[in-house]
DNA sequence: AAACCATAAATTGTCGACAATATAAAAATA
DNA sequence: TATTTTTATATTGTCGACAATTTATGGTTT
């Protein structure tokens, strides 16, 4: 049970491969956020020429990453409290309407699927190792299935490969891995019953409530991050 | 009064201004929808090496104007119904939340200004003479302010940046000049009004609803569109 | 010592050429 | 003749080098 709905990035080219291993880094912390990127050093570090590595800076901006200024170059995007609450906001929005839209246009089967995968998450919760990896992977499918559910290939683009890689940059690197398991689980539980119902207007609501608690969740650690911060300068 | 919210990217490289160039000519259809982009070619129509050109691509392609697959190539995004209907969902959703935002978040002279903006489109309307275009930039320029009044970065980049020029193209290309207008003031108003009165919810649904209203106007000239072309195959 | 200016170093932007892949044309086979 | 294989052409991906711009350094002036 790899993470296939973030890896399934095509990786056919070597600007492809630069992509997907500076985004696992910057995700991950490895390239700390808001450091600069200096082309000259990564274009060694990967063993591509400087015109690939750039392939790879274009792509990891659109998504909300990197930043780029002319002349100047490209800082790892920084974590803000402001933008923590600004992309939550946008996320809010767009994965509401995808639950909604999903309430119409989900097929049976999908749905199955769906409650499937919950009561799969339900019983391997008690598997004490690696439970937190279940948990993210397990969480992030479900938004993914219900994302596709919508079958807007825009809205999809949109959450899938340009916002959510910046929530899991958020979500790892304040080490979520936190004890919102059973509430999740319930709420999660919610939103398939309603999207099974068809009604997209309470599976709407609900994926926006869910969605704000997620937010309070990360934003409470998010405030201790910072101020762990704080007492080390 | 040019149409600065959309020509406010900064023009400093080359890439920049090519890039600029080929939004213009696409949005406008110059460069036909659907059709292929030969790298060589446009390289040396507008005067720059194939590296300069791909850069500017791949920003058009960030704000879905062109779409790319590896080793196969470029093309001008194709203008489907399907698509129209995408994108305008999601059109509705993030300046919904815009325009809630906003009237929390607005300054009381913004507010004015825009309120001094459509009297002045009320005024200038009669100017039959150019009136069109009074009506799109006016129009445009509305919806601007209120998402740049949201003070959420990343939806106002979502939309101004990403967005825009898409929905743009639809509207040109259709020739949206149509009879909107006195309904459109009417919508105008309605939302200020709310957005005054700090009434995000109220706000946040009449400004869906004009989308809605909107798209449901480009959307009978789309299926015209598509009827004519039919006959000529 | 602080602020300003000139020079040097480093970084980004741009170019032309070559390699890898895909498309078109020609030849071969059924 | 239709279909497949092979060859040739064109297009995209990648590279290294140079030009333009920014940043760092050192010197000058107040």
């Amino acid at each position: 049970m790899t993470q296939h709905f973030l890896n399934d990035t095509a990786v056919t080219t070597a600007s492809d491969k630069v992509f997907v291993d500076m985004r696992r880094e910057i995700v991950e912390g490895s390239i700390a956020q808001g450091s600069k990127i200096s082309e000259p050093e990564l274009a060694k570090r990967y063993g591509v020429s400087r015109a690939t590595l750039r392939e790879a800076l274009n792509r990891l901006e659109s998504c909300y990453l990197v930043e780029r200024k002319a002349n100047i170059g490209c800082r790892v995007v920084a974590l803000t409290a402001e933008r923590l609450i600004e992309v939550y906001q946008v996320r809010s929005a767009l994965e509401g309407l995808a639950c909604r839209l999903a309430a119409d246009n989900m097929e049976p089967d999908e749905v199955q699927g769906l409650k499937q995968l919950l009561n799969q998450h339900l019983h391997t919760q008690r598997v004490k190792e690696g439970e937190s990896y279940y948990q993210e992977a397990g969480d992030l499918d479900f938004h993914y299935r219900i994302i596709k559910g919508s079958k807007n290939a825009h809205l999809i683009h949109l959450l899938c490969h340009d916002l959510y890689q910046l929530i899991r940059m958020y979500r790892v690197q304040m080490g979520m891995v936190g004890p919102r398991v059973s509430k999740a689980f319930d709420e999660h539980l919610a939103i398939i019953n309603a999207i099974e119902n068809h009604d997209g207007e309470l599976a709407e609501m609900l994926m926006k409530r869910h969605i704000s608690a997620s937010q309070a969740n990360i934003q409470t650690k998010f405030d201790g991050y910072q101020a762990l911060q704080a007492t080390q300068n």
